[in-house]
DNA sequence: GTCGTAAGCTACCGGGTGGTCGGTTTCCCT
DNA sequence: AGGGAAACCGACCACCCGGTAGCTTACGAC
């Protein structure tokens, strides 16, 4: 029990560390194997517990789907929404908010935007809860592009099909992307900013250039 | 038993047609509740016969999502690839392109397309042939991409990211598009085209209206 | 040292899974 | 009328699921 070494040095092992512990081991193995194709005990294995064991920790597998999601909720709010959100000029907040998204996914890994599609596994209770933070996001982003179609620089397409457009290319990034891939990271998000952008406006101003300028 | 009188008119009801029947109900009922969250008891009881009297007309579970989603890939081949395939301007051929696989999916609906996701649940013998059936789409979709760079019409931006970008936007339909919502498919089809152009090409020219003209 | 608490395990529960077997019904053909 | 095949079903199988009860162990506090 190499754990126990740790344990020695910091003696009160938080009960709520360890549970974080096996979130994360289980979101590792739902995203890759499903979640209804994975069992309690693939997780305890994993973390190197029985089931019975495991259940000291954590209270249920839907109730652990659901602390899973809404630590991805978390994540985007706090990661994506909260430093975008008072960007007055509607192309720069949009520019923003595809760059944090997109960057999280490929720095994080994509695990928790795929468990987040599992939602008829919540109870209806979760579920709601769930959809409506999703929601929340939506709408965000939505009345960007509004604000952008008020000015006359979004195209001529309906401002929720360009959004649902966006989390589309967005949010698929999760289920190719390999960290260990040939593509890199810096690569994929300046890419993937250039081509957001221009899908929904008309005549995208050049790059501020905070981050990554224009290669040629 | 309505189907009978049905049967006295065709006295001969094909098998391999009742087996598309089932394929059928089971894509849709898959489609909703996930594949492995749908057991053959639900399927059965969907298409009026006990799971016994269905092991008729079927092999087995896997077999049957392998089925659906080689009939998907089916689809593409016929009704995305086909007629696209011989289109020599890479521009017009890139607007078939999403024009077609984006119609197919508003149109049958996107059961077909969700299912096609739920890979690691195939033996990996099916699991290589239709890798491969997707593959050889995506190659097809990533060399028009590159024709396009070769004459400079492409963005800045890596053909392979476009390419999965692409297949984002459009994959990313059939998870939120309701064909009894408020959207209009056609509305939908026009703008997916025109954002899924616009995203990846520096200039397009002017839509060759062959179906859809400008609006405004 | 010993006692209380938390950690963790063995053994088990009721129920549902994919799948099969043997038999019965139904229907068409002659 | 009756024979043969296809359609269909009730009962069952072995197995695994999520989850729990109750016991044992390990450890820190005093």
């Amino acid at each position: 029990m190499p754990r126990q070494a740790k344990a020695k040095v910091t003696p009160i092992w938080r009960k709520e560390a360890r549970a974080d512990h096996i979130y994360r081991v289980a979101a590792e193995i739902m995203c890759r194997k499903g979640y209804e194709a994975t069992s309690m005990n693939d997780i305890a294995d994993a973390v190197g517990l029985t089931k019975a064991g495991m259940y000291h920790y954590i209270q249920g597998k839907e109730h652990l789907l659901f602390e899973i999601m809404s630590f991805a909720m978390d994540m985007v709010d706090e990661n994506v929404i909260a430093p975008t959100r008072d960007i007055e000029d509607p192309e720069e907040r949009l520019r923003a908010l595809v760059q944090h998204h997109a960057g999280r996914i490929l720095e994080v890994g994509g695990e928790v935007t795929i468990l987040l599609e599992e939602m008829w596994a919540l109870t209806p209770a979760h579920r709601r809860i769930i959809r409506g933070r999703k929601r929340e996001y939506f709408e965000m982003v939505r009345q960007t592009l509004q604000q952008l179609a008020a000015v006359e620089k979004l195209r001529q397409v309906d401002p929720s099909v360009a959004t649902f457009s966006l989390f589309g290319m967005i949010n698929w990034i999760s289920r190719w992307y390999r960290r260990d891939g040939k593509i890199p990271k810096e690569v994929v998000l300046k890419d993937f900013v250039e081509l957001a952008v221009c899908s929904v406006l008309k005549t995208p101003s050049v790059s501020s250039g905070k981050k990554y300028r224009a290669l040629s």
